[in-house]
DNA sequence: AAACGCAGTTGCCTTATCAGCAACAAGTAT
DNA sequence: ATACTTGTTGCTGATAAGGCAACTGCGTTT
C-alpha cells in the first residue's frame, strides 16, 4: 500500500489512538459500531481494540448499554501529567483570587497543538456568566487566550493555524483576516494582554494574559470571561488590569516553584543535551503539525 | 509462544499501555533506555511505541533531557473522564466542608481494579497534615477508604485482594490477617464507616464513608485523615461522624445529579439490554483481575 | 410465535506489520 | 583522541492484525 515513508509507523497504536481521539466532552460515548463508522474502520477492528485498551481500564464499557466510554485508567494517566505540571497546581490559586476580585469566571490554558486547552477553571458567583469546562479545546485565533500564543508563542503557530483551516468564522465579530488578526497580534504584544469580544461565542468575551517561565515564554494564559452586554467600558478596563496583574504574580510563582531542588530526589538526570538529528517529526497525523513553543 | 488462548489480544496496544502503565506519580519521567530495562521489551521497540504515543502528545519527550513524560492528550483524555464522572464535581464542594469543619485534610477516592484511587483532595489549613495527591493509588486492605469497598463493594474484590499479593503489611498496625479484616468489614457493614489507625503509614489515620448511588451500590468513598498522635478518641468520634455526614450529603447530590434529563439529548440511547455472553473477561492483564463493583 | 434485522464478538486464513538485530548518529566520560 | 553511553533507523523473517463470515443475543415486525 507504498504507506509514505514514514519510519516509526506501529499503525495498531495509531489506531487505537483514533479511537481515543474520538471522544471529547461533547461526545464521551460511542457504541462500537458507531466508533467504526466514524473514524472508517471495521467493526471487528475496533472491537478488539476497544476489548484491548478496556484491558487496562483506559477505556470502559457499559455492561447495560455497551456503550464506549473513557476509562479511569485514562484519568490516572492525566493525573500524571496535572501533577507533574507544576502549572495547573500553581496557577490555580490565582485564579481565585482574580475571581474573588472581579466576579467573573476565570481560566487557564496550556497549548495542545494548536488549539488552547482549558486545563483549570473558577467560575463566578453570579447568576449570570461564562461557563468552561477543564479539558475543552479553543480554537486559538477566536479567542483572547489563543491569541496570547499566537502573539507570544512559535512564530509557526500561526502560520499553521492560519494554512490549517484557515480562520474559521465562528461568529459575526470572529476575526478571520489574516492582515487583521496580524494587526492584533502587534498590539497584544505591545501591551501585555488580548482581548475577545464575542469572537468565539457571541455575547461572550474575555481577556487573557500570558504565564511566562524565567526565560519570558509563554507556558499559559489566564483569562477572564464576560458577559459583553453587562460589562462596560470601565469595567472592562479594571478586569484587564486584574487579568494582567494576576497573571504575572502566577508567572513570579511558577517560576519559584519550577523544580524545587528536589529533597528526595534519588535518580541521576544527566546534564542537558540537544535533541539529536531526530528525522522527520511530524507530530499528530492528519491534523497537521504546529511547532510547539520553543523553550 | 502458546499464549493463552485470549481471542482479542492487540498485542501491540497491549504493549504500548504497558508502557504508559509504567508512568505513575512517583515515577513520572523515564528515558527510553531505561522503559525498555523495566518493562523487559528491547530499545528499538520502546522507542518507536513512544514515537507512536508522542504523534497523539499521550506522552511528550523532553527536548533537551530526552525523557519521556506523559503529555497533554493523557490529559484531555483524563478530563473526559473526570467530566463525566460526576462524582467527581460533586463531591468536591463537600470535602471543603468537611475540611472546613473539622481541621483535617479529607479526600475522596474511587476504585480501580483493585486499589483505590485518588480522585479529589483538599489539604488542611494546618501545618501538621496529611497530604494525599490526586492520581495517587492506595491499597485497600489498609486504608479506610479501601475498607468501604471491601466491606460495600463487590464480595469477589476481597477474594482478589487476599488472593494477589496476599494482605501486604506496610506498618505494625496492617491488618495482614485475613479473618481479622473480615471481622472489621463486618463491622464497617454494621456502622457504615471504616476507620485506619496508622495501618498504612505510621502515624496517620483515617476515617471513611461510602458515597452511594440510588440503589445502594457504592461508587466513591470519602475519606478525612489526620496525624494520629494529636486526635484524641473524642476529636475522633466527631471526626467519624462528620464524614459520615459529609458522604451521606455527598450521595444525595450524586443521585440527584445523574442523568439530569440530558437537555439538548440527541442521539438516541437503545433500552437497556444485558452484555452478551462476553467470553472470558481477564481484565487488566498480569496484575489479575478484580471483578467490577456490579450495579 | 416465528421470522427478520441489528450490534457485537470470534475463528480462520492471508497479508501486512512488527521485533530484533546491527549499524549509525550524537553526546559524554576517560 | 578514543571508548562508552543512549537513542534512532533500514532490513528481513516471524508474527500479529484485518477482513470476512458465521454466530450469538435482543428487539422489532409480520
Amino acid at each position: 500500500m507504498a504507506q509514505e515513508t514514514d519510519g516509526s509507523a506501529r499503525k495498531t497504536v495509531d489506531k487505537a489512538m483514533r479511537v481515543l481521539n474520538a471522544f471529547t466532552h461533547e461526545r464521551s460515548e460511542f457504541a462500537i459500531g458507531e466508533l467504526a463508522r466514524e473514524l472508517d474502520m471495521h467493526k471487528s477492528v475496533v472491537s478488539r481494540l476497544v476489548a484491548a485498551l478496556r484491558r487496562w481500564r483506559i477505556l470502559e464499557q457499559d455492561p447495560d448499554t455497551r456503550l464506549v466510554r473513557v476509562g479511569v485508567g485514562a484519568f490516572r494517566l492525566g493525573s500524571i501529567f496535572a501533577t507533574r505540571q507544576n502549572i495547573v497546581r500553581v496557577v490555580t490559586p490565582y485564579l481565585g483570587a482574580l475571581v474573588a476580585r472581579t466576579g467573573h469566571s476565570a481560566h487557564a490554558v496550556l497549548l495542545d497543538g494548536n488549539r488552547a486547552l482549558v486545563v483549570a477553571t473558577v467560575e463566578s458567583p453570579h447568576a449570570l456568566r461564562v461557563i468552561m469546562r477543564v479539558g475543552e479545546h479553543r480554537p486559538l485565533h477566536s479567542t483572547a487566550s489563543g491569541k496570547i500564543f499566537l502573539a507570544l508563542g512559535d512564530p509557526a503557530l500561526l502560520l499553521a493555524t492560519e494554512r490549517e483551516r484557515g480562520l474559521a468564522r465562528f461568529t459575526a465579530g470572529t476575526v478571520a483576516d489574516p492582515a487583521r488578526l496580524r494587526a492584533q497580534l502587534t498590539r497584544i504584544r505591545r501591551e501585555g494582554i488580548a482581548w475577545n469580544e464575542g469572537e468565539n461565542n457571541p455575547g461572550a468575551g474575555g481577556v487573557s494574559a500570558p504565564v511566562l517561565d524565567e526565560g519570558g515564554n509563554v507556558v499559559a494564559a489566564i483569562s477572564s470571561v464576560f458577559p459583553l452586554n453587562v460589562v462596560d467600558a470601565a469595567e472592562r478596563a479594571a478586569l484587564g488590569k486584574e487579568t494582567l496583574l494576576a497573571a504575572k504574580r502566577a508567572s513570579q510563582a511558577f517560576a519559584a516553584s519550577v523544580e524545587p531542588p528536589a529533597p528526595g530526589a534519588a535518580r541521576a538526570r544527566r546534564a542537558p543535551r540537544r535533541a539529536p538529528a531526530a528525522g522527520k517529526e511530524r507530530e499528530t497525523p492528519r491534523l497537521s503539525s504546529a511547532g510547539r513553543a520553543r523553550r
